[in-house]
DNA sequence: CCTTGACCTCTACTATAGTCGAGGTTCAAT
DNA sequence: ATTGAACCTCGACTATAGTAGAGGTCAAGG
């Protein structure tokens, strides 16, 4: 009982879109990316199992955080292929999730908190103060076209020998 | 003693490139956008003052919590362009900036404190818990394409009727 | 003199995350 | 049966944040 005759209530993507409040063509686009699934009726159009409603919500969730879609599939992809997923399935995803979030709550923290030191203490050195410490980035999971980012910085950091930084003024 | 013979020691792009862990080609792109200025040399080279060191590190910074260029650009903007920014000046720009810190760090803290709560709860709904609080964003300064998510997002919440939002299943 | 390294501009390209429109098809209701 | 809304694909376009390379210039050392 899960392939032949179980539509239930499946969704168009108008309704998919309507319910989630994403764009249509974004969810062609996730669908493209993998994020999304869908089964195809014979005049092939787009049906959705109800389920798809909560990938959506989570795919905009991490976003909301700056997660990469890319990331996000990843995620995704370690829920069960087959069976439409059990509360403990996105419990267990949620959960890895928030902890991501953890992460990037204390990363943030700590930048902010070097920052303060940095106003605090008149050395002014933003760049001896925030530079300095690239080893604990943010940068990863940062926004942008992080790839490129990340790539970069890492090329840079091998080029680079640590420790040789002279500062200004 | 401020315009003609003070160069005192002026930094080549190279040089800024060095020792900011900067590439070249992303100081070229930052001056493209406003957020840097040099001096021309006789032979056309760029030639940085000293302190754009420091811009550029406050924009590298930046980036690492996910401002986009376009509000770094507005918040050098706000730095005295005729003068050498004094210390005031950035500690001023860098307190301004930790409160936006902050106030990302709170976001992310609801979010994830939301997110636990439906872990715990065993509600579930992801969507309804927290794609229903849309309205306390971290889109805006977010990652990504954020301005046509945004704009996206708001054009869908104004047609769609507030609190018309069912869930699934 | 002439070569080498650092610099210059410009165009084109990459990746992410989508959007928009053209041209054509399908679905549901009258 | 027909009509109108919703759907389909595909290619081009937007914005951000850069990178890569071609072709040319400049300044210093051998």
């Amino acid at each position: 009982m899960d392939n032949p005759p179980f539509d239930a209530k499946e969704l168009t993507v108008g309704q998919l879109a309507a319910r989630s409040g994403v764009a249509i063509t974004a969810l062609h686009f996730y669908e493209r990316k993998g994020l999304i699934h869908s089964r195809r009726t014979s005049g092939n159009q787009r049906r959705y199992q109800r389920d798809t409603l909560r990938r959506v919500s989570f795919i905009r969730v991490a976003q909301r955080v700056g997660i990469p879609l890319r990331m996000v599939a990843e995620a995704l992809d370690t829920l069960p292929e087959g069976r439409t997923p059990t509360r403990d399935d996105w419990a267990e995803l949620s959960a890895q999730w928030r902890d991501e979030l953890d992460l990037r709550i204390d990363q943030m923290t700590r930048l902010r908190d070097r920052l303060s030191d940095c106003i605090g203490c008149g050395c002014l050195s933003l760049d001896r103060c925030l530079l300095r410490n690239r080893d604990d980035r943010l940068g990863e999971i940062g926004p942008g076209p992080r790839h490129l980012l990340t790539r970069r910085l890492a090329a840079e950091s091998r080029a680079n020998p640590p420790g040789r930084l002279d500062d200004d003024e």
